[in-house]
DNA sequence: ACGCTCACG
DNA sequence: GACGTACGTGAGCGTA
């Protein structure tokens, strides 16, 4: 078929996928000889993928993958130091270039390249090409630079996002159209490829430019005319800089190619030429995979055994079939003998739902050997022929759930056997529910978090991806999505076992590559004392719960409600016409558009910016904003608290059990989901009073006991600062000791004003402190809060010497620690940009945040210990504060066992120089206790 | 699904 | 003289 009308360009940008691939695997190697393959593995699985997806109405008729070909171009000839910032190519990504040429030919997929282009030149002709002769194209690519190429049926698809990216997109990034992406470019510069455009001019500034004057040539020639100083004189002083710029960022659609567009008509691989390929890499899964799909028989890959050293663990591919469905007692003893003789086995739970406390028990699954896995449905349904929903009837070859457990509980208990869980908290939770408490345990997510915190989450399929690079069976084609989802109990047991007893495989990989990684990262001990023992604790947490009084909260609903009426009536009124108060647009349309107050300023989707800073700042200029501000408070307490809480309060319990995240916070902090208990609110004197509602039962009392001022101490113990320290010791006000050692004021003629702007800078420090934020967060001109912190490092130059230390360390190592030894990788330290501001201070911040979560982690380790013989509860943690629940006579042993534990946390891993102080309050409810 | 806004330490 | 900024979270709502 000639190319025209009708047909359909796809161009695969193939050294984006290369890289890629190269950086989301893990270096493997192939087998037999040791050569790095994983870039070509990961490779063709994305050209695998592509072809998969490339189907219906709107699939490709044409399609080729570009590559680029030699380091010298015709840019280097205009700028020698084009791209010249760039890295050298990874030593083991080098010999695996030439092999995805071959994997793209072997898919039978065109592949192109020429000497002295790059890919988006070729790119850019085979558009142009395309386009003149009627046809769509759609370049899969994520880089900016092809933007230019966008329009009149040319489309980008971003593969990693999988979004397309039409002129709307385009204007999105760059503020302007298609044809005008190199003006804007040719002023931004580009420092990856180390193109310099106009000094101290970003794209933002590039595209009002460019949009004023209508093009390049216009705004150089036109350049006396600009306001701003230095903006004219960069543009007059670097015309010929930014001129080179535009030669270097235009693509070149005139290429004289050496083929046609006729050449890359889509073709079906040959299934020999395939799978030879994919033999010769070794490849077992994919080759399955494709083997499959093109309905032939996979080769034979055999590897010669290495016969010196220790091979390493054999890599078994994942295979569904090779699951077994267990149905009975027998075949259950089979797998129970397996598991005593390894003395481990990964445990995988299937439930109704995600919520423990709700959720039933469907099946099992169980591994002990890569590769091997079994399922143990439980309490199925049948699926009723003439019932859409399926029957309540339980399916046939089920074993009995009380027979099931019975011969299991044995297992799971034995002290000598390692029960392996990815997430082990919800699935000890849940077995906890039938009497069984899963111990000893291992959990591969928490291993994970030890290691990799900061640089992904820890979800298994993340970490099956990365560290096993097996794409785990999605489970939403089984349960479906929306209204129409199903509960796993009818799922067919067939689908069931192989998504199942598939979690219990990567489960037991993960554990086995892990493992021996803890040590190599030395974070065992993090991971023994700080991570693991903190599971049975938290669940015991979150089954207790907390009482919350719904009469209480519903009351409060209703009386912010009527207030919240009054206020909308006042609202509308003052802005002369009825509008949704809860819309953030149209409430800035009101404001900036049809009162025209001044400042409004649009935030990158367009809309006005109507945070509480803003409506606070025109609450001099009107009386609408501060009205607002008062109806948004209400509207959250009400929507987030006093009606959303109701709903969490369990049926059975009458109380509300939130649940804890361990992995969630990259410091060592806790997150608190479903409901958060962690932002209650207590700052406003009318948020505090939901408070209320959370109760202590008959005859008992909730216990807070928080740690005064922990972020402050760590920082003195960690920073070294004696004057900090000393006052810490003799009990000072430390926020007004700050200040005067700060502003030369002596204590006793301290100022709460003065007080709190030391308080403000005693916090940016935790934070990272820089002029900018001061001088939001207190309100002051910039310069005098640049002051302020120059004084304060003058004051106390132990801080500029931790924080350039910590960042130093960072950019050295990777990553920063807490004194106890946690790890927090801090990936983007060494990045340029914007990126870098916030990757410097989450780092300088990420210790001494860690620290603290790491004290208080100890402590509640050790705290049911100390307290078992206490009719007394734990309830809830809140970053540094303890909730308990005590009977009444024993409120007072309780403060003090408590606080002991917490004041002691730290001993005898670490020695801190300054001493922890706990704070205890007590009353009928949250509120009185805090 | 995503951004905005706002609750907490 | 500003690319853009205080650190760490989760939830509800409006808007696409």
């Amino acid at each position: 078929m000639a190319f025209g009308k009708g047909c359909h360009l796809h161009l695969i940008d193939g050294s984006a996928f290369i890289f890629r691939a190269y950086h989301a695997l893990p270096p493997l190697t192939r087998k037999s000889d040791g050569l790095p393959v994983g870039a070509v593995s990961g490779f063709v699985n994305m050209l695998q993928r592509y072809v998969e997806g490339n189907s219906g109405a709107d699939a490709a008729t044409h399609v080729a993958v570009i590559f680029d070909k030699g380091s010298h171009t015709f840019r280097n000839d205009l700028y020698d130091q084009y791209k010249a910032n760039r890295d050298e190519m990874p030593e083991d990504l080098r010999p695996q270039i030439p092999l995805t040429r071959t994997a793209t030919k072997a898919f039978n997929i065109a592949c192109e390249e020429m000497e002295g282009f790059e890919a988006d030149d070729i790119i850019a002709t085979l558009s142009h090409q395309a386009r003149d002769a009627g046809g769509r194209v759609t370049i899969v690519s994520s880089d900016k630079d092809l933007m230019q190429l966008v329009g009149d049926g040319v489309e980008m698809l971003d593969p990693m996002k999988n979004r397309r990216i039409d002129r709307d997109g385009v204007f999105e990034k760059f503020g302007v159209g298609p044809e005008r992406v190199v003006d804007v470019q040719a002023l931004a510069g580009d420092s990856v490829d180390n193109i310099p455009g106009a000094p101290g001019i970003g794209i933002k500034t590039a595209a009002l430019l460019i949009n004023e004057y209508g093009d390049l040539e216009t705004l150089l020639d036109r350049a006396e005319e600009i306001k701003q100083p230095k903006r004219r004189e960069t543009l007059i002083e670097k015309r010929a800089q930014i001129e080179m710029s535009k030669q270097l960022v235009q693509l070149d659609c005139n290429m004289t190619l050496d083929f046609t567009l006729d050449d890359l008509e889509v073709k079906d691989p040959d299934p020999e030429v395939l799978m030879g390929f994919l033999a010769e890499m070794e490849f077992r899964t994919v080759t399955k995979r494709i083997a499959e799909k093109l309905g032939v028989d996979a080769p034979v890959i055999e590897v010669p055994a290495k016969e010196d050293t220790a091979a390493p663990p054999e890599i078994v591919e994942f295979n569904a079939d090779n699951y077994e469905c267990v149905r009975d007692a027998e075949a259950l003893q089979v797998w129970i003998n397996m598991i005593r003789e390894r003395g481990y086995v990964a445990v995988d739970t299937e439930t109704t739902g995600l919520n423990e406390m709700i959720a039933d028990l469907v099946g099992i699954s169980l591994s002990v050997e890569p590769g091997s896995a079994c399922y143990i449905p439980l309490s199925h349904k049948s699926a009723a022929w003439d019932d859409l929903f399926g029957s309540d009837e339980l399916a046939e070859g089920q074993m009995s759930l009380d027979a099931c457990l019975e011969m299991l509980k044995p297992v799971l208990e034995d002290e000598a056997i390692i029960k392996i869980g990815q997430n082990m908290k919800y699935d000890a939770k849940i077995f906890s529910r039938y009497g069984i408490d899963v111990a000893p345990i291992d959990d591969t997510m928490l291993m994970s978090y030890a290691m990799h915190a900061g640089l992904h989450n820890h979800g298994m399929d993340v970490l099956s991806e990365r560290y096993l690079g097996h794409q785990p069976i999605p489970i939403k084609p089984l349960l479906g999505s929306g209204k129409s989802a199903i509960t796993f109990d009818r799922v067919a047991i067939d689908d069931a076992t192989k998504y199942a007893a598939e979690d219990a495989d990567i489960t037991l990989r993960l554990w086995q590559t892990f493992k021996p990684l803890l040590h190599a990262k030395q974070v065992t001990t993090v991971y023994e004392t700080m991570e693991r023992p903190l599971i049975p604790v938290l669940a015991q947490m979150e089954q207790n719960g907390i009482k919350v009084d719904r009469d209480t909260l519903s009351r409060m609903s209703n009386a912010f409600a009527q207030k919240m009426a009054g206020l909308e009536a006042e609202i509308q009124e003052k802005a002369g016409r009825p509008f949704n108060v809860g819309s953030p647009k149209q409430l800035g349309e009101i404001l900036f558009d049809e009162m025209g107050l001044p400042g409004g300023k649009k935030g990158k989707t367009g809309a006005y910016a109507t945070g509480a800073d803003v409506l606070e700042d025109l609450a001099t200029e009107h009386e609408l904003p501060g009205l607002v501000l008062d109806w948004r408070q209400l509207s959250k307490l009400k929507s987030t608290y006093t009606d959303a809480l109701q709903e969490h309060i369990n049926k059975d319990t009458g109380r509300v059990h939130t649940s804890y995240s361990i992995a969630g916070a990259n410091t060592g902090r806790l997150a608190s989901t479903d409901p958060n208990l962690q932002n209650i609110p207590v700052r406003s004197e009318e948020g505090r009073r939901i408070r209320e509602a959370f109760v202590a039962d008959e005859g008992k009392v909730i216990v807070s006991l928080d740690y005064s001022q922990i972020e402050l101490r760590i920082l003195a113990h960690i920073a070294g600062i004696d004057a900090l320290k000393q006052a810490f010791r003799d009990g000072l006000d430390i926020h007004a000791m700050t200040a005067s050692e700060m502003f030369d004021v002596p204590l006793d003629e301290m100022t709460p004003d003065i007080r709190r702007q030391a308080k403000a800078i005693n916090f940016g420090v935790i934070y990272g402190i820089s002029g900018f934020g001061l001088a939001r967060n207190l309100r002051i001109p910039r310069g005098e809060a640049q002051g302020f912190i120059d004084r304060y490092f003058e004051r106390f130059p132990g801080i500029r010497a931790y924080m350039d230390e910590t960042v130093a360390f960072a950019k050295e190592n990777g990553y920063v620690q807490t004194l106890f030894g946690r790890k927090i990788n801090t990936p983007e330290i060494n990045a340029k940009g914007p990126h870098a501001g916030f990757a410097r201070r989450a780092a300088i911040n990420a210790p001494i945040q860690g620290t603290a979560a790491d004290v208080i982690r100890r402590a509640m380790i050790r705290m049911p210990r100390a307290i078992s013989d206490l009719p007394a509860k734990m309830l809830l943690q809140v970053h540094d504060e303890l909730i308990f629940e005590v009977e009444k006579d024993s409120v007072d042993t309780l403060i003090d066992r408590a606080r002991e534990v917490m004041e002691n946390a730290s001993d005898p891993a670490v020695k801190l120089d300054v001493k922890l102080a706990v704070d205890a309050g007590q009353g009928a409810n949250w509120a009185e206790a805090h």
